[in-house]
DNA sequence: GTTCGCATGTACCTATCGGTACAATCTTTT
DNA sequence: AAAAGATTGTACCGATAGGTACATGCGAAC
């Protein structure tokens, strides 16, 4: 039973480090931030990550991925109906980064030189969603090279919506960008499939 | 004299601060990482800049948006060729981020929480960027909501390149996104004008 | 009900943070 | 060359950083 209860609230806790981090960064997020945000007390926290604040992000890098992998790169790799998938990833998209208001742990993680610790997770983290991507577009009939074109191009458009829709603080932005990303792989898939 | 010398050395440490805070960020970058990269010392430091870190930062925002009024956003607002503007543009930027190395100091304060303080010049960056460029694509008789949707859509992309190129440690994925942004604002030129 | 072992809060550690004070130095003006 | 002012390095400040030590708490197992 210990096992298991341990293990529940260390992974209870990901969540809130993980907005923390989304809020602060890396290096902003302090022990006091990341204290307050899960309401554990420092005790806990070192208790179920010994190695810190790194060790905490590490845990927030493998939980992301987890999510990623089964909500969004798997339907991609595997789905039956290449159209839908495009369609149910960028709605999922869309609500997880909540139209550009929460940012991306993974991509922010890349962008300064606190990340570089990570360096491999964040690489892989994108490689496989562009990799998923342009495997489902195959799916759908489109050529290797312009799947792969076109899912590196989507990826890398949302994380610049998600960059642009902080900046300006408009929502309305992110939606409309992902809209055209969107539009712009089905209709691709409607030519070819 | 004084106060040119001591206005020259203050602006010729901008350059290095900018650096700075480039790859540590706002939070990351300390005095002495500044000290460092700038060759000054504290005093120094203090002496041309008196509001301390947050000072520097809004005279790197401030030169930043300096550059960029004269070399993209002047010739976007008033090149008498839209398509060699546009051109001008991304072979510009392309240099300026170094394909994606270099990343985008303003994009990069809007994502974190620590930029709160720069918020307005944040936003003001980009939405100049994008109005100057949906001017000179309505220039080339772009429709205006069609100039405004692919100015968004440009701008924001060149940030999505900025954040995978870093991820992936790849500088031809920023080339390839960019090539493909500048092919589709040319053509819609060609298409209208 | 006692023992055992994880969970937790508190106190504390050193290093470093951003920032200040100021004496020493260097420039410039006269 | 001497006065005046700008520029700089150094020492220092309180606050807080990340991290450790540990005594206490508390629930499960026997």
């Amino acid at each position: 039973m210990k096992a298991k209860r341990a293990l529940t609230d260390r992974e209870s806790a990901i969540p809130a480090l993980a907005e923390a981090f989304r809020e602060h960064g890396f290096e902003g997020a302090t022990l006091a931030t990341l204290s307050k945000a899960t309401g554990l007390g420092k005790g806990s926290l070192y208790n179920f990550f010994p190695g810190g604040k790194e060790e905490m992000m590490e845990a927030v890098l493998e939980n992301i991925d987890g999510w990623f992998a089964k909500a969004i790169f798997s339907p991609l790799e595997h789905g039956s109906d290449p159209a839908a998938a495009v369609t149910a990833m960028f709605d999922d998209v869309t609500a997880y980064f909540r139209s550009g208001r929460r940012v991306c742990v993974v991509g922010c993680l890349g962008l300064n030189s606190s990340g570089e610790t990570f360096a491999i997770k964040v690489k892989d983290y994108f490689a496989r969603w562009i990799s998923a991507l342009a495997q489902c577009l195959e799916a759908g009939k489109v050529p290797p090279a312009m799947a792969l074109d076109l899912a590196e191009e989507a990826v890398s458009g949302i994380q610049g919506a998600i960059v642009l829709a902080r900046a300006l603080g408009d929502e309305a932005s992110f939606q409309r960008i992902v809209h055209r990303l969107r539009s712009t792989l089905l209709d691709t898939i409607g030519r070819f499939g």
